[in-house]
DNA sequence: TCTGAAACAGTTGCAAG
DNA sequence: CTTGCAACTGTTTCAGA
C-alpha cells in the first residue's frame, strides 16, 4: 500500500479516466487507452495496490436528497497547541455533517466544509453541535450559493 | 435523470454504502441491507436514473503523484456583476489546477480549491494563470497544512 | 511487458411463489 | 419482496511471443 511507483504515460491515462469515471469496465477502459484488457486490469491492481489509487466513491445529488444548504466555516482556536488542536480533530471527526477539516495557514485555523438540509439545520449543527466544542474560540461561515466547479480529478503532473 | 425520488431506509443504506466503497459487487451490497441481489440492483438502477447517484470516482493519493501542495483562495472580482462573473467562471473552468471553485457570501466572492506539485508550480499557476484573469480585483490565499477529514460522504437526512 | 484464448465470477432478466 | 435459474457480460489467469 505504500511502494513508490513509477507512473508512465500509460498509468497516466488510466488515472485521468477512473477519476472521472470509476465505473468503466476493464474491458472499455483498455479499448480507450489502446491497451489489452489483461495490461490494464495490472496495472489498475498496481495502482490499487501502491495506494495510489485509494478508493472508490459514489458522487451525490445534494439537492435531490433535500440538502440545500452548503457552508464553508473558519474555526478558529482558543489555543493552538497540541492538546486543543487534538481534542478538536476529535470533535469535529464525530460530526457528520462537517464533510472537511482543513488545517490551513493564514488568520483562521482551519477550514470546514459543513453540508445541511436548510437554514434551520444549518443553525442547528452550529449551535448544538460545533459550538459546543469548547477548543473553538471563533467562528466565520460562508454560505455556499452556487458551486461553479468541483472536478474530483486532480491534475496529474 | 430528474425523477423525484421516494427515498426510504433501504436507499438510504445503499447510498451511505456507496458512498465510501463505490466498487462493491451488487452481491455484497445486497447482504449488506439484507435483501437479495434482483431488488437491489433495480434500486441502485433507479437511484442512478433518477440522479440521485451522479456518478463514480476514483479518489488518488495526491502525496503519492507528486502533488505537495493544496490551497484555497479568496477571490474578490473587481466588479461583481454579471457579466463579470460569468467571464471569470469561463476562465477558471479552463485552469486544470483549479478542482473546486464555489460561489459565496461574505466579503470574498469566490472561494477556489488549488492543487499544485510543490510551491513553485503554485506560484507558476497563482501568477501566469489565475492572476491573468483580468476580472479578478484581490486573491488570498490559504495553504493547506494537513486535511483532517475528507469524507466524501454526505449526511442523508 | 503484451497478446489471445480459455476458465471463472458476477450481473442481469425472468418466472413462479 | 423472495428464490432459483438461465444467459450474458466482464474479469482473471496463463502460456507463449
Amino acid at each position: 500500500m505504500s511502494d513508490s511507483h513509477k507512473i508512465d504515460g500509460t498509468d497516466r491515462k488510466i488515472l485521468n479516466i477512473l477519476q472521472k469515471h470509476a465505473k468503466i469496465t476493464n474491458a472499455q477502459l483498455s479499448k480507450d487507452i489502446d491497451l489489452s484488457p489483461a495490461p490494464t486490469l495490472e496495472r489498475v491492481k498496481k495502482l490499487e495496490n501502491s495506494g495510489v489509487i485509494e478508493s472508490y466513491h459514489a458522487k451525490l445529488n445534494s439537492r435531490l436528497l433535500g440538502l440545500g444548504v452548503t457552508t464553508f466555516i473558519h474555526v478558529k482556536l482558543s489555543k493552538h497547541n497540541k492538546a486543543n488542536n487534538e481534542e478538536f480533530i476529535r470533535k469535529i471527526n464525530a460530526i457528520d455533517e462537517v464533510v472537511e477539516c482543513h488545517h490551513i495557514t493564514g488568520s483562521s485555523h482551519y477550514l470546514l466544509k459543513v453540508v445541511a438540509k436548510d437554514i434551520e439545520n444549518y443553525q442547528h449543527i452550529i449551535l448544538d453541535k460545533i459550538s459546543e466544542i469548547e477548543e473553538i474560540d471563533d467562528l466565520q461561515s460562508m454560505v455556499v450559493l452556487s458551486t461553479i466547479k468541483d472536478s474530483k480529478a486532480v491534475p496529474i503532473p
